[in-house]
DNA sequence: TCACAGCGTTTGCAATTGCAAGCAGCGCGA
DNA sequence: TCGCGCTGCTTGCAATTGCAAACGCTGTGA
């Protein structure tokens, strides 16, 4: 574990303050928290609770993750290698929804060829958006709207929004 | 709006739980933390500190900003479209599964209104030609097939392999 | 009918959070 | 020398967290 020192969240915090050059009670102001619980915190006396941590991230306009990281709070980032637990802790998915792209995930995996796992980002020549080949399987689509939500929506062409 | 009530939070655990078929009890032990603390948390009547609600997630295998974005501890500014680059990581997927699955997941991103799982029960009226009791979509799965690879496998029921 | 095991819930209680009030020190203008 | 405002820190104290123990309920086997 090579974490960082969970009780450095108070330096953190000092740290982020004075690089943003406001004081103690201008970061308690701000954060809605009082002054002295605010020292408390930085020097690492009192552990602050979640809504204080999110309170004093916003007072700091900083993330609230990286305090959360910072407080051990999170698995820094938990990079999720794994696409099903990526489908599990996606909370914008009904259960629904995560257990269809499992499904779908794992039959994908069962019958997959195990043999290409050599950057298979080149193993198909995909250039756009839509695969070329053949249209895209709307008709999978269209039958997991029920699956999904109400409003029917065939606009599924995909946008390209990775962050 | 998006976020209506914070207290949800304590329904989203329990929800969660029972999803994944344990009792209270085994979530809490699980968890770390003690039986009736857990069920005054489920009932909205205790606010969780971070610390709890890490654990809580542990236990019940998603991902603490799930948890936080419920509990209204993160803004979901960063929606998590780590399902996205999990599955463009996974180098047992071929180009073609990898589109699907993108497709599908963005086609419940879009329909999906995050919170309601549970009314999206009643959603559509004009079902399919089966009806909702259906566990799983192994006609979905059926069809994939082609879209994947050779040699029928039709075995998907769902295993939770919690490892 | 018991006894046992599991479920979720209720009940005190120690420990902790978080705050209002107050304290000591520093710089500035009169 | 004061007073004023600012800095951060210390001190009680109400409110809350989180837990151990116990409660009521249900199902199962002797």
């Amino acid at each position: 574990m090579a974490l960082p020192k969970v009780g450095s969240i108070g330096e953190y915090i000092r740290d982020q303050r004075q690089q943003a050059k406001i004081s103690l009670r201008q970061l308690a102001e701000a954060a809605g928290v009082s002054n002295p619980y605010l020292s408390q915190i930085e020097r690492g006396l009192r552990k602050p609770s979640a809504e204080i941590l999110n309170q004093i991230a916003k007072g700091l306009r900083i993330s609230s993750q990286a305090l959360y990281v910072q407080a051990g709070l999170i698995e820094d980032r938990e990079p999720p290698s794994d696409v099903i637990t990526a489908i599990r802790a996606d909370p914008l998915l009904s259960e629904r929804q995560r257990q269809v792209l499992i499904d779908i995930y794992e039959s994908f995996r069962k019958e997959a060829p195990a043999g290409d796992e050599q950057t298979s980002q080149h193993a198909h020549p995909q250039r756009g958006p839509e695969t070329d080949d053949e249209p895209l399987p709307e008709e999978f689509l269209a039958a997991l709207e029920p699956y999904a939500a109400p409003s029917g929506n065939g606009n599924v062409t995909q946008e390209t929004k990775e962050g």
